[in-house]
DNA sequence: CGGCTATTTGATCGATTTCAAGAACAGTGG
DNA sequence: CCACTGTTCTTGAAATCGATCAAATAGCCG
């Protein structure tokens, strides 16, 4: 099976910041915050759609356990998943401005969800500060991301992809060297701005490299080191 | 010399909105906010340093004239243009949350910015909303700007960045036909993800195929439908 | 004017895309 | 349980778009 504990090794991944994973700032304070408030307690099964781009938008959701795609549509339908998000991932704060939805919310597993209705969330103003810091955070991850992007190779961005999500399992206290992506090659290379070909090449590559262990959608990270400086530039 | 003001003919462009200007919902409110406060207006000579990452930082910057650009660097001395930015625009929300900016802003142009100290926003409540807005606006331009990025070819990235910036011109009155733009090609093709000659080749065949006018950085938009079309993809 | 930076254009090269085909896998219903 | 269907993944070969290298021109400012 699926070791999902974190184990002494996992703290050689956790200098990584390119992209940067930026663990949110408030994450344990925010589920305390809201264990006092009525939020609704949901279930979400894979595939199902949380909240679609236009819908009006009554509530933020809290992401309590599972995995989250969010992703944008232009005009004439090209696609853009603009993140993958994880426990303590506050989804729907993009259009916390808006009538509606700016985006889809798309589970690529068995989620479940902390619903926050918009009129609650105006009753309790100290989580305020805690809506700005997440939407802060979040220009600062889309920078880090149009930057990565914007300047590396195919086979640097999936290690940058790798890396950020070892961070963001270690710091929910996952293990950092065994992944389990939920997404399929197609949807990594949508986010990733590569073909999904393209997207199994470079792991095949940094696999037969020996700085990962490719099974599927399992993955092990064998070498963080060579991995991070192959982001660097070899 | 170069027209400023808004003509009929500029009605065309305005429906744009891959990857749209979404004008900033709250300029005139916030300036007029603005003007009752205790502001610090300054001048910013062209290249001159508003802020830089790391510094700490007690303020906001308000646009009032002028041209910036904001950029972060990689540990690496990887660069990453994150937006151009005009009058109405709030300079170092995205560090809302921090002690420090998480950018630099530098002017490209003689501005005038109005400064807005931290605790004197901390005074007045009502201005928050605002500054929320304006991050949630931020993701969604560059979730915009990621899309175009990962699925427009050059030529369609070039377009659509004439485009935008016609767009955020007509909506401050100024005319959406001629373009001054004020950063290099070098600027321009660290934002779009490109090279710089390939900024240029772009250009030049958007020239000849009659559709903008370029004479250095002075871009006259001939045919505003077509270019739009181009970007749909013919 | 001279030295600098910015822009344009050409020629070549290469990384990624595209096209194609087969293998592995998951889910469904008999 | 297995055959069946569709989806996902992998790998190869060819095509292409943009990057890189190079050089000439234009523009700017002291």
């Amino acid at each position: 099976m699926f070791d999902t504990s974190a184990s002494p090794g996992d703290a050689a991944l956790l200098p990584e910041s390119i992209p940067s994973a930026e663990p949110s700032p408030c994450l344990q304070d925010l589920e305390s915050l809201l264990r006092n408030l009525p939020v609704q307690r949901r279930r979400v099964q894979r595939k199902q759609v949380l909240f679609r781009t236009g819908q009006p938008c009554h509530s933020l959701f809290l992401i309590h356990a599972g995995f989250f795609k969010t992703c944008i549509l232009s005009e004439d339908g090209r696609e853009k998943i603009t993140g993958f998000h994880l426990r303590g991932d506050l989804l729907g704060i993009d259009s916390f401005d808006m009538p509606s939805y700016a985006c889809d919310a798309i589970a690529l597993d068995t989620c479940e969800i902390w619903e926050l209705p918009l009129a609650e969330l105006r009753r309790t103003p100290e989580l305020l500060p805690h809506v700005t810091a997440m939407l802060a955070n979040e220009i600062r991850r889309d920078w880090r991301w149009m930057l990565a992007l914007g300047t590396l190779s195919a086979e640097q961005r999936v290690a940058a992809f790798l890396l950020d999500l070892a961070t963001r399992f270690a710091s929910l206290g996952f293990s950092a060297r065994h992944l389990l992506l939920r997404m399929t090659r197609a949807e990594l290379g949508n986010f990733l701005a590569l073909q999904l070909e393209t997207v199994t090449r470079a792991l095949s590559r940094l696999a037969s490299a020996g700085l990962i262990n490719v099974d599927g959608r399992e993955i092990r990270i064998e070498n963080p080191t060579a991995l991070r400086a192959l982001l660097a530039g070899d």
